[in-house]
DNA sequence: TTTTAATGCGTAGTTTCAACACAATGATAC
DNA sequence: GTATCATTGTGTTGAAACTACGCATTAAAA
């Protein structure tokens, strides 16, 4: 009884304060373990997943709709976060109808009336360092976890095009941007940011040339210490130089004629 | 009095058939006389000019709604059209309030009641054959024209930051993938070609290494005739092979370590 | 102390890219 | 009809970037 009361609640919320029509919707990225992940929530009483997503406040700007919805389900402020598609197939809800939604919820079915049928989603991908993430459910969702990123299941609404496109454009970023900042601890060893690549881009890359390239871009600084503990030579320490990594972000390399 | 209740009625199919707080806007890229041109709408009894847009249905996909509110504005319906990004910052409607906009138009302001403020707006460029179009203003404009690219002037809303995003993507998709199909005519000379490209780059190009490129891409037939009356050496005419050119499109070329 | 396997640093071969040379050609001027 | 001119078609060369691979070094384990 609480729980339906919040529900109304929430849905009155939405009414008054946020924008119809407009959703956005997250594929947040980590990195553990040698694998790349996405954090998804299953929705309440269900065994079906989707991704978070947020709403855009009446007098809000979209960005900062998308930054506060993330902190809201990872406890980050202070993440990459990086537009790169929006959404707005009708057939995106094939999946689930409103009175399901409803009744899934145990909800009465006009509690969304005069509701639009369906929004248009604006994607955004985030990337961030596992360990700091606290993911945090909303009242729609039971939980909230970590999936490898090749073993995704079958989405609700078209949530797996939707990471399947914001993989695309990662990989495609990390042509000619930098990128490890949001996804590593502060200080990693080369292996550690060649993995990372070798995850992003789904192949492996020769050590010695990747070590040349990443050194070339003149973003990261070697510390004296290195990682002990592992067999064998201990690697040297890294960490970004973020006045460089910042340049770098900016002054992308436009491929010209 | 005819036109007041044009956009009476307007406003009451907006309410109805259309989704509140999304919007779309367009940048139609038009070539001509050497010249990269957009087209612009200038806005009823002022001297203002804005971007084209158009609305979604409430049972309409986004890219088809975008597909057909283009093809209102321009007569086409074969076009390049691509999401670049959306827009949603509140500082967006700095120049005209509501209020002003009705009393532009002639209009008591409470025909607007109800509506939200603002809008999420998804901004699409478009590749069109300059000759081909045929620009047609809404209710809400009075004159549509063609503006060349450097002498834009400054635009209604966050229209000008539109444009500068919208060629900025452009001349980056130049780098992965051939631009050129619905830009220019049927048949069309290698130096038409580089011209169109020098333009969108606004940059000069080396002419050998120029064709060395293109036809290295392999999407182009040359015909067995020549482009004659103009002076001096008479160049080959080339067509697009559009089987090549469109796997060309599908199979981008990624960056790989 | 020896072995092992990963790291740090370096080199050679290849491919790509940019700069430039020169002959061919179609209209124009005479 | 012929010479001139600007432009086009094709090729070459040197530099730079990239790829593949070699080898000595080193921390931990045997």
């Amino acid at each position: 009884m609480e729980y339906k009361k919040q529900i109304e609640q929430l849905i009155v919320d939405f009414r008054t304060n946020y924008l119809s029509s407009v959703s956005i919707d997250f594929v947040i990225f980590g990195f553990h373990d040698g694998q790349l992940k996405v954090l998804l929530l299953r929705w309440k009483e269900t065994d079906k997943w989707c991704l978070p997503g947020g709403r855009v406040r009446h007098e809000e700007n979209l960005e900062t709709a998308a930054y506060r919805s993330l902190q809201e389900r990872t406890g980050l402020s202070e993440i990459f976060l990086e537009q790169f598609h929006t959404f707005g197939d009708v057939l995106r809800y094939t999946h689930f109808s409103k009175e399901e939604t409803m009744g899934t919820l145990g909800l009465p079915q006009d509690v969304l009336d005069g509701f639009p049928g369906r929004d248009v989603s604006v994607g955004y991908y985030a990337l961030v360092e596992f360990a700091r993430v606290t993911p945090t459910p909303d009242l729609f969702t039971d939980e909230c976890q970590w999936w490898d990123i090749d073993q995704i299941p079958l989405l609700l609404f078209d949530h797996n095009a939707m990471i399947t496109l914001a993989l695309k454009t990662l990989r495609r970023q990390l042509s000619y941007q930098p990128i490890g900042y949001n996804l590593l601890p502060e200080k990693f060893t080369m292996p550690d940011l060649q993995q990372l690549y070798e995850t992003i881009l789904g192949q492996t890359l020769d050590r010695r040339n990747f070590q040349k390239r990443i050194l070339g871009y003149d973003i990261l600084d070697r510390l004296d210490e290195r990682k002990t503990g592992g067999a064998h030579k201990a690697p040297y320490l890294y960490r970004f130089n973020k006045e460089k990594y910042e340049k770098a972000l900016k002054g992308e390399v436009l491929f010209v004629g």
